[in-house]
DNA sequence: TAGGCCATCTGGTCCT
DNA sequence: AGGACCAGATGGCCTA
């Protein structure tokens, strides 16, 4: 199995700041993501009760997860009464509060899980190494490569408008675009990621990333 | 065994 | 008031 170490921040900084210029004038900020998100619960098959056990679900320690299950009532009612009546549930009944507080945590992991699904997503339109044999993306390689990716594809068509405007001062508008077909940009261009660099030390282990570069990779950044 | 990643719970805050 | 969002805490799983 092809190990991939999960990739160091730094690179990916490093990465995206090689296309800082592009970067400059983009802000992708978003303080509060409004109506487009809301509403979008998708129904689980459950309903608001606990899901089904996920992947990593079933956690039982006894402080933070034993109510997933619904079965360790005592130990939920006595952290209520640990923690007094500080939220807004904090005057009702126990069993009120419970399955408030239930319905509460079904709501927050279905929100988790349409993040993650989103997440999925991105890396599905991401370019690197789907191979099974490929350990997933983390989150965070998933934002930081995605916005590598952004960046390098807006910096491509600033090339190609850049490129279709010369073309037209030279030959004259009447010039068809069709004419010639535009295959001025290098790989780096077109490929985001590779960054134009030969195989590092490990290209083995940057395979994971479609034979790309180094940059990304934990172990190429590695001194000898 | 330590560290990275993740899922879940939880309480707080903001918005509708 | 209820829902969405957020961040901290906690514990499990996996890999080097």
């Amino acid at each position: 199995m092809t190990e991939l170490k999960s990739l160091s921040e730094d690179a990916y900084l490093a990465l995206s700041h090689s296309y800082a210029a592009t970067a400059a004038g983009l802000t992708f900020g978003v303080a509060r993501v409004p109506e487009a998100v809301h509403g979008y619960g998708v129904p689980e098959p459950g309903g608001d009760t606990p899901s089904a056990p996920e992947p990593c679900a079933p956690i039982t320690a006894p402080e933070s997860s034993g109510e997933q299950s619904g079965d360790e009532d005592d130990t939920f009612e006595q952290r209520q009464r640990r923690r007094g009546s500080g939220t807004a549930d904090g005057r009702r009944r126990p069993g009120e509060q419970r399955s408030l507080r239930l319905s509460i945590n079904a709501r927050e992991r279905r929100r988790m899980h349409d993040l993650n699904d989103a997440l999925d997503g991105l890396r599905a339109v991401i370019p690197y190494a789907h191979s099974p044999s490929v350990r997933k993306l983390s989150k965070i390689a998933t934002l930081l490569l995605a916005k590598n990716y952004i960046l390098m594809q807006a910096q491509a068509l600033d090339e190609m408008r850049r490129l279709v405007a010369y073309l037209n001062q030279g030959q004259g508008l009447a010039a068809p675009l069709t004419a010639a077909p535009l295959t001025p940009f290098g790989q780096a261009a077109v490929y985001p990621f590779s960054a134009g660099a030969a195989l590092g030390p490990c290209s083995d282990k940057c395979a994971a990333f479609s034979e790309t570069p180094s940059a990304l990779c934990k172990h190429c950044n590695e001194k000898p």
